[in-house]
RNA sequence: GCCCGGGUGGUGGAAUGGUAGACACGCGAGACUUAAAAUCUCGUCUCCUUAUGGAGGUGUGGGUUCGAGUCCCACCCCGGGCACCA
């Protein structure tokens, strides 16, 4: 009889349902392992084989971990506030609640297909009031630490989705979600602080991480060190400070060049002669980056000011140009320039303001098109300095740290670290998302909603969803309109929500406790589950939900060193025709029609095989029936009459098998642990198979065929279901081999193979390998120089011809 | 431009510095069958050779090594991230 994929499915799901099988017990003695993936938005295209291809080894690997003995938590929720829910609102009417009610519904009924091992009882809804009140608890914990404010500020405007967005959610000036030019606009926002954790945020110790996660977080957060120089305007009460991280070539400073957009331009100009010029040149420029025309990478624009810093190195005055490419909140937003740099040279150059070079190369034809002003000379180590008098002959490589040491006695600067990471705007002027509890009163001013009058409801009916370019909370009075929490007089709420990353960044703390109603977390559970041991997602979330969630993990952890994320693996994508899935490209492949055919273990091998998981890959169906083919033969293997013993190959492979497997699982090469299992499967069904092996072969294979193995350990007379049995260990002894095939090379050649006993003398080798017609005929043809014997493997003979 | 990954058969891919192409798809041949399906066996990088056996071969060019897909240098191509951060 073959393998009945659809009806033993259906009824181990029941089963397990039934017998509580993966109901975590969290205050189980047993050790820990919370396993979580995360979670999905529950968009209107369902699950596809992407999903699919993340959460199943997700899953496979969790039901490893069982059977390796942990008590093992793998919850299960859906990260439902946003903007694809507001959207759908907008195009067809039916409210956000009930689109996002209705997708949750149908992407529970296909998780429940996957057969994985969530703990369902223990789901959250980021947007049911019950999760949201604590969403909504979490930013008034930051605001009470002084983490939350309001500032007015030029800030990312999506023209289309008709909402600020975050410095995360612009890629290459587009919005992240729907590709449209994003353009500054001054808007008073909230924001989290994310930027007092910068230093907290650039460790990862202890932590299992991909280095790729860590090198983009880093480079994102792009943390630098140099000096500040605080230095005096030309005949006016006024000072500037201007930030150098590389300071080696501070006297080639001949000019100064401001941001256009800088608050104190104005005040610098003010009465000079270039006055009307100089702002209209501001207002131009800032206008070009509002329109987003501005080619970073072509134009280099400016104008002088008509001002000069005061002589800061004893060089002479430096002129103070507005120039285009300088960010006003990026160090102080005044800059010194030199010839050492590409930009300040391209710039002087263009407008003629003098050069000094005072570095050159060794080589001197080089030196002298450095002099010559040939081109921008820098970075360097070798390069030898001319100037100060003190570093005269020195390299630049090496004096760094003392010319920051010189800088700081003479007083001319300070030691300074800057960062790129900008506080995290959360503020969103959306409809679909956790209102922000803060309540306007225009006697007490900006007053937080205390705690225990959360949750600030969202209100489900009254609200006219289309953006208008303000939150559309504000067209609710019913909402709008509340008391003020500490006057009681009239007031009005705040009528933006929450970034959905705000949700997302402790969704893990409310899984172990979804329904407590005291508390967002329970912070006994929290310190006997966290951090999380193993978390699967896409890259794409590097310096995005994976830097939030650390940021207010840390804050409310209340430790600067608490992480959330242990071992942090991610997934590779899963494309069509090349293209990321999507249902506006209608390339969205549904497994549904797949686990109907083949059922959802033979579906999950067959992704888990394609390749490494990290690697995803374009997907097609060819090969499906490879693995459904496996199924079929191991059933067949199984429902066989059992041999007496095994012979030795066939144990030698099962132990191998038992090694390699629990190895490749553990590293999430479920490919090579399935293609050992294959190997093992024809074996054993040319050579016959114990009935302790068979039990041996389903348990290997249970974390990646979870329905098909319960089915042959209840064949093989289980009664227990086999997550509940332990993972084999392998016997050291079996694995060693008899007989080997000793390799014969010849300069690098492989010249013959012979059989070798295993742990055969270096020498008996030699003589064995040498003694062969095959290598004698090399051997002779030239002087024997060295013998080379790598153990149980291959002979290398190296031979100079005569 | 800068910082990461990665280039291996017709295809997905496998290889602690030690037999390149495991496993699987596809394809070809055969067995079983009246026949088909299913299953099983054999073959399948290229070239020379009847076979045995040779020669070449992991993006390109060099290097280290007895031995390189793997290590080093330069370059080309593809993917991801960042991008006026002084």
């Amino acid at each position: 009889m073959r393998y009945q994929p659809s009806t033993t499915e259906k009824k181990w799901q029941e089963r397990w349902t039934e017998q509580k099988l993966y109901q975590t017990n969290l205050s189980s003695k047993k050790p820990h392992y919370y396993n979580l993936v995360m979670f999905p938005y529950p968009s209107g295209d369902r699950l596809h084989v992407g999903h699919w291809y993340n959460f199943a080894p997700s899953d496979s690997f969790g039901r490893f971990m069982k059977m390796q003995g942990y008590e093992v938590f793998e919850p299960m929720g859906y990260d439902s506030f946003g903007l694809p829910a507001e959207n759908f609102a907008i195009k067809t009417g039916v409210a956000p609640q009930e689109s996002t009610a209705r997708n949750i519904k149908e992407m529970i009924r296909q998780l429940k297909a996957v057969g994985a091992m969530y703990d369902w009882d223990r789901m959250v809804v980021t947007s049911d009031p019950e999760y949201y009140r604590w969403t909504q608890w979490i930013f008034l914990e930051l605001y009470r630490r002084g983490l939350c404010y309001k500032k007015t500020a030029p800030v990312n405007w999506c023209p289309s989705c008709q909402t600020v967005l975050a410095n995360e959610q612009v890629k290459e000036g587009l919005c992240d979600r729907c590709d449209t030019e994003v353009v500054q606009k001054d808007l008073a926002q909230w924001f989290f602080k994310i930027t007092d954790y910068a230093e907290h945020l650039l460790d990862y110790d202890g932590l299992d991480w991909p280095n790729k996660t860590m090198l983009m977080q880093q480079n994102w957060i792009g943390k630098s060190q140099g000096i500040t120089y605080t230095q005096k305007v030309k005949d006016l009460a006024m000072e500037f400070q201007s930030y150098d991280s590389v300071p080696q070539t501070f006297m080639a400073q001949t000019f100064a060049v401001i941001a256009p957009d800088h608050p104190r331009l104005a005040e610098l100009i003010a009465g000079t002669e270039q006055e009307k010029d100089v702002l209209k040149f501001a207002d131009k420029i800032k206008k070009k980056k509002v329109a987003n025309k501005f080619n970073v990478e072509k134009e280099v624009e400016g104008i002088f000011t008509g001002r000069y810093i005061e002589n800061p190195f004893g060089t002479g005055d430096l002129p103070i140009w507005v120039a285009s490419f300088v960010i006003a909140d990026y160090g102080s937003g005044v800059v010194n320039c030199s010839a050492h740099d590409e930009r300040d040279f391209a710039f002087a150059k263009k407008y003629g303001i003098p050069l000094r070079p005072v570095m050159f190369p060794q080589d001197e034809k080089e030196a002298e098109k450095v002099r010559n002003l040939e081109y921008a000379y820098h970075h360097d180590p070798e390069a030898i300095l001319t100037q100060p008098e003190q570093f005269n002959g020195r390299k630049w490589g090496e004096v760094r740290e003392d010319i920051l040491d010189f800088l700081e006695k003479k007083g001319m600067g300070k030691r300074t670290t800057n960062y790129k990471l900008r506080d995290w705007l959360i503020s969103r002027q959306r409809f679909w998302g956790a209102p922000i509890p803060i309540v306007n009163c225009k006697k007490c001013g900006e007053v937080p909603v205390p705690p225990e009058a959360l949750p600030v409801v969202l209100p489900l009916e009254g609200v006219d969803y289309k953006p208008k370019g303000k939150a559309p909370l504000a067209s609710s009075p019913d909402f709008m309109n509340t008391s003020c929490p500490t006057c009681g007089g009239p007031a009005e709420r705040e009528p933006d929500t929450m970034d959905t990353f705000v949700c997302s960044s402790w969704y893990y703390l409310r899984y172990l406790t979804p329904h407590n109603e005291e508390a967002a977390f329970d912070p006994k559970m929290v310190n006997n589950w966290l951090p999380v041991n193993m978390y699967i997602g896409g890259p794409e979330h590097a310096c995005m939900h994976l830097l939030y969630a650390r940021f207010i993990h840390k804050v409310l952890m209340e430790d600067p060193k608490a992480e959330p994320f242990k071992r942090l693996v991610h997934q590779g994508l899963i494309t069509k025709d090349g293209a990321k899935m999507s249902k506006s490209k209608g390339n969205v492949v549904s497994p549904d029609e797949f686990v109907e055919k083949y059922g959802s273990d033979v579906f999950r091998m067959y992704l888990m095989f394609m390749g490494p998981f990290t690697d995803g890959g374009d997907w097609n169906d060819r090969g499906i029936t490879g693995i459904s083919r496996f199924v079929d033969k191991l059933w067949r293997l199984m429902n066989e009459a059992s041999a007496e013993n095994d012979t030795p190959a066939v144990a030698r492979s099962l132990h191998a098998a038992i090694k390699k497997v629990g190895e490749d699982i553990s590293s999430f090469h479920f490919n090579t642990a399935l293609s050992t299992l294959m190997e093992l499967t024809t074996l054993a069904q040319r050579e016959g198979i114990s009935a302790a092996s068979k039990k041996l072969m389903i348990q290997l294979i249970a974390p990646m065929a979870p329905h098909f193995a319960e089915e042959c350990w209840e064949a093989l007379g289980q009664k227990e279901s086999v997550f509940n049995s332990s993972w084999p260990t392998f016997d050291e002894k079996l694995l060693v081999v008899d007989e080997f095939e000793l390799v014969v090379q010849v300069n690098g050649k492989v010249r013959a193979r012979v059989m070798a006993p295993h742990g055969i003398s270096k020498e008996e080798a030699i003589e064995k390998a040498a003694a062969l017609p095959g290598v004698q005929k090399y051997l002779s043809e030239g002087t024997r120089l060295k013998d080379i014997y790598v153990p149980n493997k291959l002979v290398s003979f190296v031979v100079k011809p005569n």
